[in-house]
DNA sequence: GTAACTGCAAAATATTTGCATCCTT
DNA sequence: AAGGATGCAAATATTTTGCAGTTAC
């Protein structure tokens, strides 16, 4: 059990629950982003499919986590950084997504740069989603 | 009936059918980009549900229309520009979705500013969502 | 003890597939 | 006429909801 799994819990006003910390310690020790299904597989029939869907649910209303937007329109989670909070959640940060073996890559040290937008047009969060060939999969 | 609508079937080996004329149509005449729900509402019952998901698709593939990444994971369409051909497809500009009336808009005019990945990553298509407020609501 | 969380069942929604029929070329 | 496209039925997948029982605090 990591120590800041609970931590997080307790900051962020949740009970902690078996599937809760279990499932928040997946997403610190996955390098990528993950999908219900992931977390389904993972856990085998250690929780109800209902119990991970409201697990992600309340983890991102908290800003714990936050979805992807994906190519191909799947439904990914992953950690979030400090600067998000319950509520408002800030993640002007860079998704990559390898073609090659599906997996999503949050580049937390890649920044997404200022575009201007149309006159009217006022943004609130920023999301770039690069797809390609990751690292292990460019040999 | 559009004229560039039957041209573009045309050009695409697509036999011209009544639902590939009109739903191409709806996306030629569409500020924005079009959900399968949106498509089919507007159609009422002209044609099966069925037929809407195999038309999109075949759009998609044939490089008329693309996928939309969404932070909310609904899928939408909007129609690709020129750059794109059948197989590959280039699409490096902005995405807008408004958090108020739900509208998200191909932002032609705006490009896709150029990051550095980190080392061993490469990138075939970048797309950059941006979320806020649309010009109508901004009132 | 109480409020919140979970599991199960079931409903609602979304998407895919097979096949017979119809339409485009 | 032949191949492809459509409509219908049904299978499959995904997500949501209600409720009773259980657990965290």
């Amino acid at each position: 059990m990591l120590y800041s799994t609970i931590e997080t819990l307790k900051k962020n006003q949740l009970s902690i629950t078996d599937s809760r910390k279990k499932i928040l310690e997946m997403f610190v020790r996955s390098k990528g982003a993950l999908a219900h299904a992931d977390i389904e597989s993972q856990s085998g029939t250690e929780f109800d499919r209902v119990t991970i869907y409201r697990t992600l649910q309340t983890f991102v209303e908290k800003g714990i986590i936050h979805t992807i937007p994906t190519a191909d329109n799947s439904v990914r989670y992953a950690l979030c950084k400090d600067a998000c909070t319950e509520g408002h959640h800030r993640d002007d940060h860079v998704h990559f997504m390898c073609d090659h073996c599906g997996t999503t890559y949050c580049l937390d040290h890649v920044h997404v740069p200022k575009v201007s937008l149309p006159e009217g047009f006022t943004s609130t969060q920023m999301d770039l989603v690069v797809s390609g060939k990751c690292m292990k999969c460019n040999h």
